[in-house]
DNA sequence: TTTAGCACTCAATTCCTTCGAGTGCTAATC
DNA sequence: GATTAGCACTCGAAGGAATTGAGTGCTAAA
């Protein structure tokens, strides 16, 4: 048996009248708005469940859309939503606002991205790796420890606690920031730490020991907690999906875990979007739910990604319309950090 | 009437029991352990609810604890509830843990006591205001924009992005950073910005206009957002209370409301310990719920408080020792960043 | 003053009934 | 042969009556 056109016809009219009700959808409405009767519709129904297309959660209720006809729907069958003017310029808003670096400006991204959207956001901070140095500067904090920042070429700054020698003093530390920086500057973080064993030389060479733990630190300190940022987790609690307390639970736990929630991210980043429909979801608190991602870039290279998590029967198309307007506009201010130099 | 002994034990004990169970408390089963009669107590009971202590739900149900019950057994009935070895020894690692700098022990401090409650946690970073600076450093970002980091005394650090002229270099940065250090090292920050106008001289002179505006966006910048510390707020989601999704909704969105909670702290943080019941409240989102806080000091000074959000049958004593020893715990290590030096 | 006894109350639970949206199948129609 | 009208059937949801039981207030006896 295969899906003709008015199959397909019908399973989008399901899946479209389903993503707005989040209830069983029965012949007799569909045939409302369509040529066909609800007869008709029945028996095409009836074939779709055969084909997998389709689940009744009872005999005399509605059908509902399988993932299996999400996944049709998605790759095939959905129009692209529009937004409206009044929506694109509320979005562009939020990026109007906080241009205070790019930490500031993807904070705020997943708040938009939450409040637009009405499901959950989360944005993954950019990968320090593929950035360049820009500027390092230590600052003595008490004896035996210091404050390392870091500001690359994109404007993401990062501090971390590192642990110094106590024969090292604060005007030491300031010789070792600038000399890291005068050497260093415009290398990407994840080759600094390899190239120092081989370029060290001047001041530096008296401190490798130093100077390395100290790069590999850096590098390593992203933890997942402090890479993701989470917006609108609550939102979920208006789906009827989530009605119960416990199954709203769990995916507020799911949701809360950083460090998968930054693995799946990153994950995602190499792709411009993803599209991950329930239980092909890796977290098993998302089985219920589907993930989409688009990823942002610097210079052409993908440095991170951003989605957005809602129930299946989310509004694919809106969403992806969203995440692409939202994906280009970070590209433009991301850019104009890049630019100002 | 009066409150005579034996009303007062029959009142502790219901508060204890409701505590326990979340439902209304009966006579019957209150007899069990008490060498007073079922009708003896449900006279006693009858007396209760007329001086407004006990609430009925309904008429042949049990009686429930009336915030003004919950009040007098914070006040004068309940007894300090002591923590087993274990649970000390715990709540202690999470402080030997982390010790990277104030914000993260405050952090850790967070999930400790959410953890360990079972309930919702909120810190308040320190009032920067009363720290005294140790180090300033300007770091160029692009032009007209940069990064200033400020350490104090407490470990506490800071970032702030800031606009610098454009005729100001990164050489010329990193002297304004050095004469401020130099200059205000070991004032209050709060004094900083005043004793300013007055003590400018050298070179800092020439950029007096930069320098002020400089240091007041720092000391303004402490938003809400990130002066406050939550942990567990998903916890509440356990209790009967809030096994209807909308209660639980607003709980969320009350706590999440950073900037209140920052105002809730900062009021608390002049009391040693504070009780605060239902609809005692300011929060509209907490008239269910009490707050329990405690503050914590620097140098005999209150520069911050910490406390647990829960239903208003919590757990009062278990909750007030937990605080207490997690003030006791964090004074240790605040001083410890002090005394390294 | 305390308590045993008893009638009474009322939410919660259970069981039934009704209702209606929806189905599958069949026979008539296009 | 495809489509549709018609009809019997299914089953969850909604509503109502009966039952249960934990709990009360009051009274009279200890």
């Amino acid at each position: 048996m295969e899906l003709d056109q008015r199959k397909l016809q019908i399973l989008r009219a399901i899946v479209d009248e389903y993503i707005l009700s989040a209830s069983p959808v029965g012949s007799k409405s569909l045939s409302q708005n369509s040529k066909w009767s609800s007869a008709t519709i029945r028996n095409e129904m009836a074939d779709l469940e055969t084909l997998g297309y389709l689940a009744q959660p009872h005999t005399s209720a509605g059908r509902i859309p399988s993932e299996k006809a999400y996944r049709l729907y998605v790759d095939q069958m959905m129009q692209r939503a529009h937004l409206s003017d009044e929506e694109s310029k509320l979005l562009y808003g939020y990026f109007r606002e906080h241009v205070h670096g790019v930490d500031a400006v993807l904070r705020s991204t997943a708040k938009a991205l939450s409040e637009i959207t009405h499901y959950t956001a989360v944005v993954m901070m950019p990968d320090i790796g593929v950035n360049r140095l820009r500027h390092l500067q230590l600052i003595p904090l008490t004896v035996g420890k210091a404050l390392a920042v870091v500001v690359t070429d994109a404007g993401v700054s990062q501090n971390t606690v590192i642990d110094v020698p106590e024969d090292i003093g604060p005007e030491e530390l300031d010789r070792i920031s600038k000399a890291i920086t005068a050497r260093f500057s415009d290398c990407r973080m994840s080759t600094v730490s390899s190239k120092l064993v081989r370029e060290l030389g001047g001041e530096l060479s008296q401190r490798a020991d130093f100077v390395e733990s100290l790069l590999s630190t850096i590098c390593e300190n992203r933890s997942g907690d402090r890479m993701v940022e989470l917006s609108g987790a609550t939102n979920m609690l208006e789906y009827p999906e989530y009605s119960d307390v416990n199954k709203a639970k769990t995916f507020l736990a799911t949701v809360e875990q950083k460090d998968d929630m930054y693995r799946m991210l990153k994950k995602a980043s190499s792709m411009e979007f993803t599209v991950t429909i329930g239980s092909e979801n890796e977290q098993k608190g998302f089985q219920d739910c589907s993930v989409v991602t688009a990823s942002y870039r610097v210079n052409g290279t993908p440095v991170g990604s951003f989605g957005v998590i809602g129930p299946t029967r989310m509004d694919y198309a809106r969403v992806l319309s969203i995440l692409k307007n939202v994906q280009t506009n970070l590209g433009t201010v991301l850019q104009s950090f890049l630019k100002e130099e």
